[in-house]
DNA sequence: AGAAGTAGCCAAAGCGCTTTGAGGAATGGA
DNA sequence: TCCATTCCTCAAAGCGCTTTGGCTACTTCT
């Protein structure tokens, strides 16, 4: 079934169906509702080759996947992509996706935007100086970047949350609990989110005088298992922190067990804050000791991306190009009062 | 610039520029050589979807992104994707996604589908009487699947390695050496290859009149801290084993792990065979003893998938729906004779 | 020399959609 | 009553490629 057949059987012109389908005003009320009847009854999709052929819109995003190790798609990224993937179905658009070496994401970058089979490129897992930014910006082809490049001009369009003030402010609250010794458990360094959470951290210390004690941090991969394992190690160091950050809550898991089997008490022998990407599974409110976070929907951040690149490319629309949300600062029972030395 | 602006530069007809393109063989030797070099030095490449459209080829492949934590797509995931994607990109193919929610993979599937984007859809991480496979048989669409589904019936084309042989064997030549208690470090039981692998080593127990011990055998994610993890507990038990077959080698590394910790010698005190999908960053010969493995390339697998596909949707060949491939069992310092008890 | 290929090329007809430019019918104002 | 508006609809021209069917010129065979 094509426009052809369609508009036959409706006794209409190919025009007026292509128009009533796009919402084009000119087109008669009645007229819509017995295209958008047939539609129904007879299950026409419009050819999408043809559509592009004449729009010149693919229809689509590109994203080159991530397949290094470390930032291998875990858990952080599925939920993103949720996102992403929720609101792209909204306006009928998909994904176009190249796997690359790690070694050339620059290059596999290119490839795509050439390909021709995309309107707009994504990235993420941005890192300090990434040289991806470079070549984005000689593209003649809209982009978003979810996160930012410490270290680049920021002159690009961006979506990330303030990850700085963000544990500033956790840092900042368990300063004021009393709390002197801290303990940072953050995501792989050379990731910008990650470095810019460390300044956060080390910037309120600073600000009383204190500084990060660099055997209580620690830069893994955000799993369970990593968090476990470090923190079991800091609790073994001589002076050990009374209070933890991390970097997620997955790593928060691993954190809690650790600090269950040495036997203290989450919120006053030990006072945690996670940074809550708001995980389908798992949720801080629901850990034994419900936990105190700094919350941002990663999902939220994926719909919103989409947004913005899917309303670039159907209506050349401008958006802000650089968005830095804040995030929430939740206290529940991990945090309490710096135990007496 | 675009193949009329080609033909009139090169003073030819399209037609005649198209089939040089394209390896027709009406062309005149030194005419394809000139219109190449025309290409080569314009940078002309071909509209995608004027050539969807007149040929209704989309040179695309459909993947559901598996975003279910289990087998959230991890370094194997990675490896195979890498296969797949070189191969894909040797025939200017290209993936489309659609990230599903673990709970409609069947929805998402059928979605991507109808969209008219793909022509031909590929899935893996089967699960035992997949209720994928019912779907995808409905659908006018080719479609191939990476392992397989038990419990179901096989008329579907597929690509799988001989599982069951495969632990068969392994688990044969350890209890040719004398091992009569055995672990088992599996993947998630849902999933078809980890049924099958027990079963192959059920199967080579039964011969000698034993049976595995439940408590020996695990079913993780297949990290490395999941492999230290289980091996660690099964250690621990009152007759532990002599013997242990892994599902993965990134399993095997955390076994090894505890191995060593539990001051056991790999080879002497305790046998390991780990299955090895040829990854790159970890090859069981660079481990401090090295692995005896089946092997089988992810790899390899995911450059043959994608050859097929490709070549089913380019030509209609048809290739033989269904392949079982062949591990190789290499045995190297890790597996000895058991000690005695 | 004439018939019968064969090699190499071309014009033109789609593929299924969007969009331009135009026109008919109905409405309102003078 | 006539003209200007507004509303709705249409025919036809692309978008850039592939592919069909035909044409010319050159070989080869008898």
């Amino acid at each position: 079934m094509n426009l052809k057949q369609l508009s036959q059987m409706l006794g209409l012109s190919q025009t007026t169906v292509s128009r009533a389908l796009n919402g084009y005003p000119e087109v008669n009320r009645e007229t819509r509702e017995r295209v958008l009847k047939a539609v129904r009854e007879t299950g026409y999709r419009p050819n999408k080759a043809a559509q592009r052929l004449a729009t010149g819109k693919a229809g689509s995003i590109g994203l080159v996947m991530p397949t290094s190790p470390g930032n291998s798609s875990d858990v952080h990224f599925s939920e993103f992509l949720t996102g992403l993937g929720e609101e792209a179905l909204r306006h009928d658009f998909h994904f176009v996706l190249t796997p690359a070496d790690p070694n050339d994401e620059v290059g596999a970058l290119k490839r795509l935007a050439a390909s021709g089979n995309v309107d707009a490129l994504f990235v993420n897992y941005m890192r300090g100086h990434d040289p991806r930014l470079e070549m984005l910006k000689t593209l003649s082809m809209p982009f978003l970047v979810h996160g930012r490049s410490i270290g680049s001009e920021p002159d690009y369009p961006f979506l990330d949350i303030d990850n700085e003030a963000s544990f500033y402010d956790a840092t900042k609250l368990l300063l004021q609990l009393g709390h002197r010794r801290f303990a940072l458990l953050n995501g792989p360094i050379y990731l910008d989110f990650a470095i810019r959470r460390k300044n956060g951290v080390e910037a309120a210390l600073a600000e009383w005088g204190l500084a990060l004690n660099e055997a209580c941090v620690s830069h893994t991969a955000m799993t369970d298992e990593q968090g476990l394992f470090e923190m079991e190690r800091i609790l073994q160091l001589e002076k050990r922190p009374t209070a933890v950050l991390c970097s997620s809550t997955v790593l928060a898991l691993g954190a809690v067990r650790a600090i269950n089997q040495a036997k203290l008490k989450l919120g006053e022998d030990i006072s945690l804050i996670a940074h809550d990407d708001v995980l389908t599974l798992l949720k801080p409110e629901s850990f034994t000791v419900p936990l105190t976070t700094t919350r941002s929907s990663l999902r939220a951040a994926g719909i919103r991306i989409a947004e913005r690149l899917i309303g670039e490319i159907k209506h050349n629309e401008t958006f802000p190009a650089q968005e830095l949300w804040k995030t929430e600062l939740i206290v529940r029972a991990s945090t309490g009062v710096a135990p007496a030395d």
